[in-house]
Order: C-alpha cells, then structure tokens, then sequence
RNA sequence: GCUCCCUUAGCUCAACCGGAUAGAGCAACGGCCUUCUAAGCCGUAGGUUGUGGGUUCGAGUCCCGCAGGGAGUACCA
C-alpha cells in the first residue's frame, strides 16, 4: 500500500505541478493517534514545486489520490499533512492474506540466498558465563534468526577462546592449590570450578605483588615479575611447544568447561552450526603473521616481537606475536577469519561481539585487507552496549558478576512463585507445569534484554530483579495464551473459520489491530537491515498491547452475526500466530497456557 | 593526553535515516472480575529531551562549544 501510495505522489505531483520528485523523497508515515486516518503524507517537501501553501497542496494531493486509488475512503488536511482513511475492505484483505499465509512476514530462502556467517558467544575456557554473555548469546541467536528471516542462509559459528594466558591462570592456580578437586569429587558444575581457580589466581597474584611492592620492588617490576605470573607465562610458552603434561592439564579442565558451558547453552536455547577452536586456529594465524612479516606487510622489533604498524591509517601499532613467540588474541582472529573463508563462501560475515572491541575489529578489518584478502574489509561488527550493574561493570576476576545459571535459576523460582500464587495452572501434572514455568522465566529474561537498542548500553540491577507485568516477556506470552484459549474454546463449541468477508463494518479498535497486523512483514524486514531485535520485540508489545484492549472492549464467542464473528476468529488466530512468529525471532517460545 | 560512545518522567526504556501536542512500563494514587485467562483493561499525576549557540518551513534527532558519565588506546582477552 505504501509502496502504491508513493508512485501515486509522484505521479500526482507531475501531472499537477509538472516537476518530477524521486519516490524516496515521499514520506508516508502512520497516522498520529489524534487524527483522523490511517496514512499521512508529508507536504512540505512538494511546496516549491506547487507554490502554493501547505494546506491547498494537500487538499490538491488529496483529490488526485482519492481519484485514483480505489482503497482511500477519504482524506483532511491538518496543516502540512494530509491524512488519508484507508478502507475497511483493503485492511480486511491484508487480514485474510495473514491469515492464509503460513509464512507470513517470513522471507523464505532461495538458491540464490546470501549466506551470512554469525559469529556470538566465543566464550574464554577460565570462568563461566554471566549476564554480559547473556546478551551477547541472546543477540547473537536473534540476529541468526532475522537474516533468516529475511532470505539469507545463516551459518552460525562460535569461536571458542581455549588457549591463552588466561586459562593458563586458571590452570596455574589448579595446580596450586585445587588438590585434584575435580567437577565430580566437588559436586560443582565445570565451568564454575574452572572459574574459582581463575579468581584464586588473582588473589594470589595480587597477594605477590602487594608483597614484593612491601620489599622495595617498584610496582610495574612487581607486576612482571610474581611467581604466579612467571609461572602462567611458562606454562603458555610450554602450551605452545606442546609439552605432554600441560596440554594433559589443559584438555582436562577445557573439557569440564565445555560440559558446563553446554548445560547453560541448552538452557538459553542457544546453539552452533559450526564451532571453532582457537587451539586450531592460532597456528593460521601466526603463520600469516610470518608470510606478512616476510612480504614486509609487519615488522619484526629486536626483542623478537612481531608488529603491524597502523600509523599511516590513523592508528596505532598494534602486537601480533609477543617475544617469546606466543600469539595473541589478534593472531588467533586473522586465522579464524582465513580459515572460515576457507570452509564457507561466505557472502557477509557478523561478529556479534560488545563494543569494548570497536578499535580490536578497526584493526582486525586492516590487518586482513593488508594480508590480501579482499573481503577483510567487508566484515561488520555488530557492535553491542555493556550490561552495566548499579555499581558499574561487571568483572569476573572481581566476583561482581551475575552468573548466568543462577539468574536463570532465579527466574524460574519466581516465575513458579507467580503461577502459583495465580493458581491457574494446578490440574496440571509437576512435568508441565515447569515447563511452563521455565518458558515464562526464559520469556522473561530473554525480552528484558532483546527489548532494548543492541547498540546501547543498558541498566541490570539484580535486586529489582525482572518485571514479569507491563511491558514484558510474560505479558506478552498471556495474550498469546489467552488467545490460544479463545480458539479452543471456539473448536469445541464447533466454530469453523474461513476467510473474512471484506464488506464488514469495523470497529476502531479493530482497525487499530489490522493496522498492527499489516505491518509486521515490513517490521521483519527493518529488524533485518538494522540489525535490531529491539524492533521486533517493542512490535510484539505494540501489537499485543493493541490485542488487549480489543479483547477488553469486544466480545469474539458472543457475537451472534456469524460473519463478523467469523472475523474476530481470524483476527484473534492471525494476532496470535504473528506474536508466536516474532517472538520466535527473539528466541522465546510461548506456552499455550498459562 | 588522544580517539570513540552516551545523557529523554523518580527508575528502566521508546520515538519508524528532520515532521503534527515526545510515548510505554515500573513505582504512586483511583476505578473494573456472575460474562472469551485480572500476568489484563481504564483513568490521575509525572518533561524547558544535560547545557549554550547554530542550520530551516520544522530539531530529542543534524553541526559547533561546554558540563557530567562510560569505553578504548597493553607483550590482557
């Protein structure tokens, strides 16, 4: 309709002022509330054309359109804008396309598909996720889940970050003081032991430092040399060289980290398609690090070290091998990149990974165009805001985290809590009720991050905890509920449906909600190009908000007219497959009571 | 120091690449369950969009200055 809509304007504005004006200068937006009509149509921007004011070139657009196009009932002029009423019978219409439509919204996917690579999560094997990875995970799934949406094949990747001095830390520490405790002699889950050496190496660490700073030794001398650090850095150095007992040790304590880390990725309803390892791929890297160094792209400093200098492009220098010949984090993403374009023809690459990184993937993207690969500077960022507590940052080494495996414990009680307290799930047997009650937590959860601008940084204080009322995960699952419990209530009492009849007198409130309706393939589409899961679930709220007061307001089962009753029946069954369809976009799933 | 980002109601967030009188939820107060699920619906109150300029028919949105907050700039990842 819109896109019909701006060919008549431009159209019009020819054959009345006889200037030509491009589509995209036509601005056509929904109708403000406290005015009459469906779509407005901005004139400002044709007044040098009709030099004529606001008001007479409207009215001159109206006429024209209303003239031409079948579905504009009639149209007013407020100032500059021009407010067109759309028929009954053209929304109605759109509604019986929904309703027909199995895929409506959804761009399927064909041979000629791009095929976008996804890369979120990429987790560190020394401590276990927390409510920062959440958003990244929940993002990264989302994002999957709209570019397929919109026709593109995702192949979603995790690069998980196994090597490096930070597990070597974790390890060190083992070493020390763990006494052999393992996930099974300690009843702890892998990936939050692994964690608690990470933090001991720290107190050990600082304990050291602060002890050698007592005896005289300057701070920065200190911080180098520490038995702990030394001892990490040695075992790093002998990671690298493949000596037999650290890898041992290493593979060990990774694999007590996976199985954790795969307990929380089920419980998220997150997953791969392909997982990398950077054990396998900071080889590729250095080595393209040393056919760089050869071709003269990088340059080797005395101590051994291996640099790229960025300062032509603006930048700094930048470390891609350190002295002793151990790589680091860049080393290992030029590797990853080579060898993913190696194993996919990969049409997009998206990183999904926070905004601390913007200058790491600045550099990344210069580096590969440097090292020759024409598509190194087509890799976009998705780049996200923080999760931020009240007290600020969230750090690991520090303990002020919120661990991801108690929060979403957390939501369970509290969704259980809730559906208790309510009552209205009691004859149904223990199984389906926590089902139930974990999709509710999940929904919870998951909304309360999806719902706010990736790119922002956004506010989590846990003693508040998340809202399951208002705008809201759980909000939004009880419409879809409610809904599933009109139409079942219809089934039994024999209620057949079958397309709308298009001549029907409508209610506002029933417009409101084919208007909603109407605009969610465009919605899907939006999601896509900007990257935003924002944008579908603040649509999912729009809509269900629109639902409510429809519900509220009209009565679907009592309505004896068969036709019009017919109509709410598609409306209600159209409503609550669009709400089930975004929030599968977002990843959450909706019960079907609740 | 240098670079980038942020600042909208008491709190958490919206505002469709510059459009009409800046919207929701939470918290507060008041109404609505004999009727399709009250995790709902309706209403009241709450704002000089951090601040000062500029650009134009029109600025929360674009440009410049200032204040406050954050991130990056490591032989950390």
């Amino acid at each position: 309709m819109e896109q019909l809509l701006k060919k008549s304007v431009v159209q019009a504005i020819k054959e009345l002022y006889g200037a030509d004006v491009k589509e995209e200068t036509v601005q056509i937006q929904l109708t403000r509330k406290d005015f009459e009509g469906d779509l407005t149509v901005v004139v400002f921007p044709f007044l040098r054309f009709a030099k004529k004011s606001p008001e007479q070139t409207a009215d001159d657009l109206g006429q024209f359109l209303s003239r031409n196009l079948s579905d504009i009932a009639k149209y007013n002029v407020v100032k500059g804008f021009l407010n067109l009423v759309i028929s009954n019978a053209h929304w109605i219409d759109g509604l019986n396309k929904a309703y027909s439509d199995s895929n409506y919204g959804i761009t399927a996917q064909t041979d000629d598909s791009k095929l976008v690579m996804v890369e979120y999560s990429s987790p560190n094997t020394n401590k276990p996720l927390h409510m920062g990875h959440i958003r990244n995970n929940l993002l990264g799934h989302s994002i999957s889940e709209i570019l397929k949406a919109n026709g593109n094949q995702v192949v979603k990747t995790n690069i998980v970050n196994d090597r490096g001095i930070h597990i070597c830390k974790s390890m060190y520490a083992w070493m020390k003081e763990g006494k052999g405790e393992t996930p099974e002699s300690s009843g702890k889950k892998g990936d939050h032991l692994v964690g608690e050496y990470y933090v001991k190496f720290d107190r050990m660490y600082k304990a050291e430092v602060a002890g050698l700073m007592e005896n005289g030794v300057p701070k920065e001398e200190a911080e180098q040399s520490a038995p702990s650090i030394i001892g990490a850095r040695e075992m790093l150095r002998k990671w690298e060289q493949d000596d037999p007992e650290i890898r041992g040790l290493w593979e060990t304590m990774n694999q007590w980290v996976y199985a954790g880390f795969d307990e929380t990725y089920k419980k998220l309803g997150v997953g791969f398609d392909k997982i990398y390892y950077e054990s396998d791929t900071y080889k590729v890297g250095r080595d393209e690090v040393m056919r760089g160094l050869n071709e003269g792209v990088f340059e080797k400093h005395d101590d051994g070290s291996v640099w790229a200098n960025l300062e032509p492009e603006g930048l700094d220098r930048k470390i891609l091998l350190r002295s002793d010949g151990t790589s680091v984090y860049m080393t290992q993403d030029i590797g990853t990149a080579k060898l993913r374009y190696e194993d996919y023809s990969i049409d997009k690459m998206v990183y999904v990974v926070g905004n601390e990184q913007n200058y790491h993937f600045q550099v990344l993207s210069i580096l590969l165009d440097k090292l020759g690969y024409e598509w190194g500077k087509d890799l976009y960022h998705f780049s996200y805001g923080m999760v931020e507590l009240p007290q600020g940052k969230m750090k690991s080494r520090e303990g002020t985290v919120v661990d991801a495996d108690d929060l979403v414990e957390e939501m369970i009680k509290v969704a259980r809590e809730t559906s208790e307290e309510l009552g209205k799930l009691d004859e149904y047997d223990e199984e389906s009720k926590r089902e139930i009650h974990r999709m509710i937590a999940l929904g919870a959860l998951k909304y309360f991050i999806l719902k706010v601008d990736p790119k922002k940084t956004m506010m989590f204080n846990p003693l508040e905890s998340i809202d399951f009322n208002g705008n809201t995960g759980p909000f939004i699952q009880y419409t879809y509920a409610r809904i599933q419990s009109v139409l079942r209530k219809a089934k039994d009492q024999g209620l057949r449906r079958d397309v709308a009849q298009t001549g029907l007198q409508l209610r506002e409130k029933e417009i409101e909600l084919l208007k909603r309706l109407n605009a969610f393939p465009a919605i899907v589409k939006e999601a896509g190009t900007n990257y935003s899961p924002a944008l579908i679930a603040n649509y999912c709220y729009e809509l269900v908000k629109e639902y409510n007061q429809f519900y509220h307001d009209i009565t679907i089962l009592g309505e004896p007219d068969e036709a019009v009753r017919n109509f709410r029946l598609v409306l209600t069954e159209t409503t609550g497959n669009v709400i089930q369809r975004g929030f599968a976009l977002l990843g959450i799933e909706c019960p079907e009571r609740m």
